[in-house]
DNA sequence: GCGACAG
DNA sequence: ATCTTGTCGC
C-alpha cells in the first residue's frame, strides 16, 4: 500500500477546479472505439473515505477480461484532497486513484470508474478526467442517474435507453440484470458508447455492478480499515505526513 | 432565489 | 460516500 501526498497546485476552490476541467476537457478523445470486450485486461478503481480522520483509500484491481479472474491489485492511501461537491468528484478521488494505478505491476488496459465520464454537468466527469491524465481508455459506470433523465429500459438484461440532458445524449441506462435497476454508462476517454456498454455487460455475469467495481470497492474498504481501524492516531498522522513512519 | 445533485 | 442486523427470497 503506497502513501500519497496531495499534488502541489491542486485546486483549492471550486472555481479553480472548474478551470482545470475546462482546460483538460479539450484533450478528451471520443472518436476511438477502444479495446474489444473479453480480451486483455480490464481494471476497476474505487475509493473509500474516513472524513472523520481525513483519510482516503483507493484500490485498483486488474481482471483478465476473458475469465474475470483478478491478475493484479494495488492500493494507496492519503489525505482527502477536496470536499465532495457534485460535479467535482474527480478532485476528491483522483490523486489516490492515480497512485494505486501507478503501483500496479502490469498495464491496466481499459479502466472502469465508479461514476461518470461524459454524463457530467460540464461533460467532464471522473472517467474523462482520469482518462486524460493517464492516456488510458476509460468508461464510467454509475449507480445513479445524477441530474440526467432516462426512460426505464425493458426488463431483460441488455436492454438500454438513452441517458439525456435535454436533447443531448450523454450516456445510457443499461439493464445488467433482468428487472433490476439499470446502471448508467458513459464514455470517458478513447472508448465508444457502444463499446462501453459491451464491456459493462461482459463484466456483469452475476451482479448489477461490474466485477471490476465490486472487487475494487471491497479492496479499498479493506485498505481503509487497515489504514484507519487498527491504530487511528498513527494512521491519520502517517497519512498526513508520509515522511514519518 | 431555492433545492437537487456521481461518490 | 457513510451510519448499520437481521431477514426474506431465489
Amino acid at each position: 500500500m503506497t502513501t500519497v501526498r496531495i499534488p502541489a497546485g491542486w485546486p483549492a476552490t471550486e472555481d479553480e477546479a472548474r478551470a482545470v476541467q475546462d482546460e483538460l476537457r479539450e484533450r478528451v478523445v471520443l472518436d476511438e472505439p477502444g479495446p474489444p470486450p473479453g480480451a486483455g485486461h480490464v481494471t476497476g478503481v474505487d475509493v473509500a473515505y474516513d472524513d472523520e480522520r481525513d483519510v482516503v483509500a483507493a484500490a485498483a484491481v486488474v481482471l483478465d477480461a476473458a475469465t474475470l479472474e483478478a491478475v493484479a491489485e494495488a492500493t494507496a492511501v492519503g489525505r482527502i484532497s477536496f470536499p465532495y461537491v457534485p460535479g467535482l468528484l474527480a478532485f476528491r478521488e483522483i490523486p489516490t486513484v492515480l497512485a494505486a494505478l501507478d503501483a500496479l505491476p502490469c498495464p491496466p488496459g481499459l479502466v472502469v470508474c465508479d461514476g461518470y465520464g461524459l454524463a457530467h454537468p460540464r461533460r467532464f466527469g471522473l472517467a474523462s478526467h482520469l482518462g486524460v491524465l493517464t492516456g488510458l481508455p476509460t468508461i464510467g459506470v454509475a449507480k445513479n442517474p445524477f441530474t440526467f433523465t432516462y426512460d426505464d429500459p425493458d426488463a431483460p438484461r441488455g436492454s438500454c435507453t438513452p441517458l439525456t440532458a435535454g436533447d443531448e445524449v450523454v450516456g445510457r441506462a443499461l439493464r445488467t440484470r433482468d428487472s433490476v435497476k439499470p446502471v448508467f454508462v458513459s464514455v470517458g476517454h478513447r472508448v465508444s458508447l457502444d463499446n462501453a456498454c459491451a464491456h459493462t455487460l461482459a463484466l456483469t455475469p452475476a451482479y448489477r455492478l461490474p466485477e471490476t467495481t465490486r472487487r475494487a470497492d471491497s479492496l479499498c474498504r479493506r485498505a481503509l480499515k487497515e489504514a484507519t481501524g487498527r491504530s487511528p492516531e498513527l494512521a491519520a498522522r502517517t497519512a498526513a505526513d508520509p515522511t514519518r513512519s
